[in-house]
DNA sequence: GGCTGTCCTTGATTCTCGTCAAGTCAGCCC
DNA sequence: GGGCTGACTTGACGAGAATCAAGGACAGCC
């Protein structure tokens, strides 16, 4: 009874929601069955390849988006080409700045990566007439900016040892968030010089300090993006914690 | 007659707050006369010295707390020691992390700061009766998350000498945020130390770089703390913009 | 197989900023 | 006045990361 009632639940919710991460951890978990029906009405489904442009300084953002799956890294520029890679984002978070346009910040692909795009006003009359919805958003722009802050203590004050082992531990934490073991395995979800970006340091930099680390055996790496951490205590102390 | 009702109006408000700038542009703008005036019962207000802990790691937040006067600083430390300084918060800001112990940061009054404190339980409580509330604090924290991804690029990417002319601007604007013409003249909120944790220096860096921009008139300082700026566009030039 | 381009690593050198150590200056107390 | 303190400045030196320059490793392509 208890499945059969579970099933005629789930036939209410738009077929592009049933898998979807946003209706639990995401934004979509503060819509009703009938709301999610009427924004999934005007939602589109993309993947883009690494690289893609979701959000640009000169491209006005017409549409809020969620993460499906895949990364996008947020950058800024200075008139110099000086890059900072100033946050990561991954599924099932919230892309786009509402009620204001994008603050001279652009978002891009790092992988390849699947969204979830709805226009920019569906979701505003929404944030209006759903008090949860907006906290939802206030929820996840707090968690961004308890990151923020997290990476400039990394910036500011880490030598570039330590700031490369804290990018591999975040990679790692936010790619496995409940992982209980030690150890852990995934891809890099981009570059080395993404990395230097990241981190405020040179790709070369980077490069030599990924070799200090894996000869040291903290690390190991195979094809230059796939890293295996045999004990991520071991890597967190490196990291300066 | 318009006079009048001005001031019938203002009777209803609070004794404390009919001067609070928190009523205009900060969060208890969202506020009607009738909830300012429940709120202000349990509401008290106090001046700290400089150095005064606000929130603590260890000191648990019974309270939030408008920001009335002064300037406070978040800042994260490291185990060894090493410090960063996070964010600066000024009048009418909002103090305090809603939903959730702060993530290890801990806010500090950088000058004399007057705050507006009330019991966290009153400040939820009308969270959930006041969508509006919830909105002004989602604006403010999407303003705070932008001026961190702004401050990441400045730690991650520019020079020392850009940094200390970023952090000489930022305070410009800060104090001054209406201000029109080319010139401006304040007093440092900090000591060098404390710009130093700001911007991922040490102290010597900061005070050279100071007396750097001082020998080729950019700035003009007296008495350590009192800065005049003569030309804030070629300041922002030499903050790399 | 060789060719090309991209991404990454490694080495040699340079330079910015941190470290360590004096030295200056204003305020304060006696 | 003299000495003390704390905040800041200045100088000499060195370490760590940037820069400049080759040199692999690997995939795609002919």
């Amino acid at each position: 009874m208890d499945i059969q009632r579970k099933d005629v639940h789930n036939s209410n919710i738009p077929v592009l929601c049933q898998a979807c991460e946003s209706r639990h951890r995401g934004v979509c978990g503060a819509l009703t069955n009938d709301q999610l029906l009427q924004l999934s009405q005007h939602s589109t489904r993309r993947t883009v390849e690494p690289g893609t442009e979701l959000v640009g300084e000169s491209l006005q953002t017409k549409s809020y988006s969620n993460i499906i799956s895949g990364v996008v890294k947020l950058s800024k520029m200075m008139a110099d080409g000086r890059q900072q890679i100033v946050g990561l984002q991954f599924a099932p978070d919230f892309l786009g700045r509402p009620f204001r346009q994008e603050n001279g910040v652009s978002a891009e692909a790092a992988t390849e990566v699947k969204v979830c795009s709805f226009p920019k006003a569906s979701i505003e009359r929404m944030i209006r007439e759903m008090p949860e919805l907006e906290h939802k958003l206030l929820e996840q722009t707090l968690t961004e900016l308890d990151e923020a802050r997290d990476w400039m203590l990394t910036l500011g004050r880490k030598t570039a040892g330590e700031k490369v082992a804290s990018f591999l531990l975040l990679i790692a934490t936010h790619a496995f968030p409940d992982n209980e073991s030690d150890t852990v395995t995934y891809d890099l979800p981009m570059s080395r010089t993404d990395i230097a970006d990241f981190l405020g340091l040179t790709m070369e930099t980077v490069s030599r300090q990924l070799t200090k680390l894996r000869k040291e055996d903290v690390i190991r790496i195979v094809n230059n993006r796939h890293v295996t951490v045999p004990d991520l205590t071991r890597l967190s102390e490196r990291a300066g914690f």
